[in-house]
DNA sequence: CAACCCGGTTGGGCATGGCGCAACGACTCT
DNA sequence: AGAGTCGTTGCGCCATGCCCAACCGGGTTG
């Protein structure tokens, strides 16, 4: 509708960490404008704060302002603030890299973290988005909404097999989610990244619905399935239903939304 | 310039800690906005996904896509990536909460922490914003400033007393840098909020140029002046080298910029 | 040393985007 | 049942912001 808006948060957009800073020409190109259009917003944005301009390399970088933007979203979340002691805790107990992610279409977006240094591959950071069909928690958010809903979001996404043990059809991951909703948990063993595994449980609010989900991730070389199980899973859960709690569950199961 | 961009952006600016979601009259409220225009707005926002309307409460909230702008922003600065391990470090050398901060104008924005649990008062989290003059990092951000350039961004400022011992001269705020400049390090003793103490050490890049500070905070009942000097200190400079290094710098002291 | 080239910045003129206003429909509260 | 509130939509006018094109400054090349 309002053009312009579209195209200015299009720059903010348009830094991602392969590229932090962008020329004017650079801008240009990557957004196909004319280049006075995009020097317009790229000035409009940097008046604002939320672009930075070196005048010596005549490029430009996000602003820290944008993060203040990002944060404010996060607090309105209201997850994490009130849930982060007890992740540290459940950090502390089971000594693997502990997350918290939301669903938002069929990506889960990291909400909060807690871990010493990366044991995977793949770099993840609160705003980090992964696809849910290939991740622990991606799957215990699915599994908690109607299937109607999954198939659709699911009908836009390519089921890459980034392992050969990924989920590649929607009939496996109905399965898996079928499974899921039985257990209380979900388990995803080297989906998304060979050598790692992942346990994750649902969160509750106040409202009985599922609203986030926490997870520990292993090694495969250091825990077996079997420690998983018996050793991590129940503290996942004790921190699961604690989380809950602080998020004003009640104890009382509503069937997902 | 081009307004509805600053318009659209105003929106998103709108929603805080306090107010985490908006109906579309107290938007329009909010911004001194006409209806219809507000109304514009917020739909072209919800189309990007950068706001979420719940048609239930008819209620707007900040959309998980501005976490993702955010965060490009804060690896575009690629300052927390590489640091963080030393800051983890840092952490459990000293017990205490550890942050890591840059200046922009007269505030210092988080671009990491890590804690435990807050024992401030005053909620941190990456993005945050605290005056400059009356934090520990602040002032060694301030220090290695060109003293105009201070004096330029703190004539917008006013130096309020949190504390009885906040500095809330310009003249104070001199002495203290000069201090800071000298000795390599900052601390700020209780000046944003009775019973913390704080010392911080600034941070260069390749450049030799001191691009953020890192901190430790101390409760005043845990840990005496002297402790905090003769322990945490050599700790704490011993991390700020280390993560110079991290971040590039050679050895090579460049006056600021 | 001059000619050129490329990236950034500025001006003008036209079209359309977007603003204010006002009416309308749905819903709530009294 | 009436009145008030809130969200949504249509209309018409105005100015915003877009395209194009010229201009400028710095670096590079013949």
């Amino acid at each position: 509708m309002v053009r312009s808006l579209a195209r200015g948060l299009e720059v903010l957009a348009a830094f991602d960490r392969d590229t932090p800073t962008l020329s004017l020409s650079e801008l240009a190109a990557r957004t196909g404008w004319n280049k006075g259009t995009a020097y317009r917003f790229a000035s409009t944005l940097v008046e604002l704060s939320y672009l930075e301009h070196d005048p010596a390399t005549k490029r430009y970088r996000p602003g820290l302002k944008v993060l203040e933007l990002g944060f404010t979203c996060l607090s309105s979340l209201g997850l994490a603030d009130r849930t982060q002691p007890i992740l540290e805790q459940l950090f502390r107990e089971t000594g693997g890299p502990v997350h918290m992610a939301v669903l938002d279409g069929s990506d889960i977006v990291y909400v909060a973290r807690r871990a010493d240094r990366s044991l995977t591959q793949i770099q993840l950071y609160a705003g980090a988005r992964l696809p849910a069909y290939c991740t622990s928690m991606g799957k215990v958010l699915l599994a908690h909404r109607p299937w109607d809903e999954v198939r659709a979001v699911m009908r836009g996404v390519r089921m890459q097999p980034h392992t050969p043990r990924t989920a590649t059809t929607l009939a496996r991951l109905g399965a898996d989610l079928e499974r899921i909703r039985h257990d209380g948990y979900g388990m995803t063993d080297q989906e998304l990244e060979l050598g790692v595994r992942s346990i994750a449980a649902p969160l509750r609010d106040a409202t009985g619905g599922v609203v986030a989900a926490v997870n520990v991730s292993t090694l495969t070389a250091r825990v077996s399935v079997d420690q998983l199980l018996s050793d991590l899973l129940p503290k996942l859960l004790g921190a699961a239903a604690r989380m809950s709690a602080a998020l004003g569950y009640a104890g009382k199961e509503v069937r997902a939304v």
